[in-house]
DNA sequence: CGAAAGCTATCACAGCTGTGATAGAAAGGT
DNA sequence: ACCTTTCTATCACAGCTGTGATAGCTTTCG
């Protein structure tokens, strides 16, 4: 069985070209001729590889969705040594690792931007919809798990439902500002907020 | 000159009409055709009203933009005369009065949810440019006058910089995550977490 | 009445889109 | 060498899209 190309990094090549797209012009408009052309290929070949436009949509946002998660898992697991630790820091590495879901260099915003097309385009497209479920769960309790290490609450305490809410919603639109108004809201702002946000709930 | 029918109220009509689309399959979809078809218009009509697509989108949404700011604005006059209020009236007036950019009913939930798809498609659209920015500066400025409300502040207090930007992203991150994800974050849900914020503020 | 303006309806066209089908080229195992 | 599988490249088709042009209807004014 011949295979002279790696079939993984074609479609990484592949993705990064949509990501190209998606950000440049819209996730609407990221076809599978335009994102073949971004990628230098013939479309005949991308589809030897993506079957289907919803295929292709679904492996980006797959990758995309596995990469934040891979980060912040990463972050998560180095919480568990310092459980001790005084506030302050505690803060500081809280704030560290929430700027995992901001669009802080061109890599992170580049997610945003993307997630916020996908996210509304997702709301009317069936197929998409599980991933954008599961994407919703996994920031939800990644941030639970967060405000559990701040507060030094169990990650099951009631009382972090609302607070769980309250700032992944903060997150969601201070990635989104931050991503449609950049002159309104600068990366700095953005750490800002959420600094001010963490401080306010040690007290 | 005849003019058997009103104008404004046809563009009321086929407003409404692009409204139905939106919420239902999309702002993408809510092609020329598309439109006419839900009016019940043909597109021939629909064109003697809108000349092109970018002006039906910008007529819909500057139509909706100025409907929420409406309600706002009456809110906010109503806001001067009880200064002087308790606390904990206060902040049930300013909770009432945020709710108003919240999907809180069928009317709000079908704005937030058009406006979403609104402002994905305005960053890679420059004809919503202007659209999109007033919109940002609109609610900007009404947060920050119910912030200064709330803390008795000048509205032009530096330090209601970063606690507007918090309230803001936090209310934008609400409505879209209600109206993305109604079974995780319901009605309820967003008035308790906007509640708490203005009570955790209050201190 | 007649003329003019507002309004409705239809055709045509170019440019997209996803997808099915198919034909060659390239490469490795036997 | 040959055969099989992988990969590349095209063509064709139906279904959208916005838009220009145009013809005909309807209503109202002079």
């Amino acid at each position: 069985m011949p295979r002279k190309v790696d079939a993984d990094e074609r479609r990484r090549h592949v993705v990064e070209a949509l990501f190209r797209v998606a950000v440049r012009d819209g996730l609407a408009r990221a076809s599978l001729r335009t994102v073949a052309d971004e990628a230098g290929l013939n479309i005949g070949s991308l589809r030897h590889y993506f079957a289907s436009q919803s295929d292709l949509m679904r492996f980006a946002m797959r990758a995309m969705l596995e990469q934040v998660g891979e980060r912040m898992r990463h972050g998560l697991a180095d919480l568990a040594g310092q459980r001790g630790a005084p506030a302050a820091q505690r803060i500081r590495t809280a704030g560290k690792l929430l700027g995992e879901l901001l669009p802080l260099d061109d890599v992170r915003r580049a997610e945003v931007t993307v997630f916020l097309d996908f996210a509304a385009l997702a709301r009317t497209r069936p197929d998409l919809h599980d991933l954008a479920d599961e994407a919703a769960r996994g920031s939800r309790t990644a941030v639970r798990r967060i405000l559990a290490y701040v507060t030094g609450l169990s990650p099951r305490a009631r009382a972090l439902d609302v607070e769980t809410e309250r700032l992944l919603s903060l997150l969601d639109g201070l990635g989104i500002n931050a991503v449609l108004h950049p002159d309104l809201v600068t990366a700095d702002d953005a750490v800002r907020v959420v600094d001010a946000h963490l401080r306010a709930l040690a007290r």
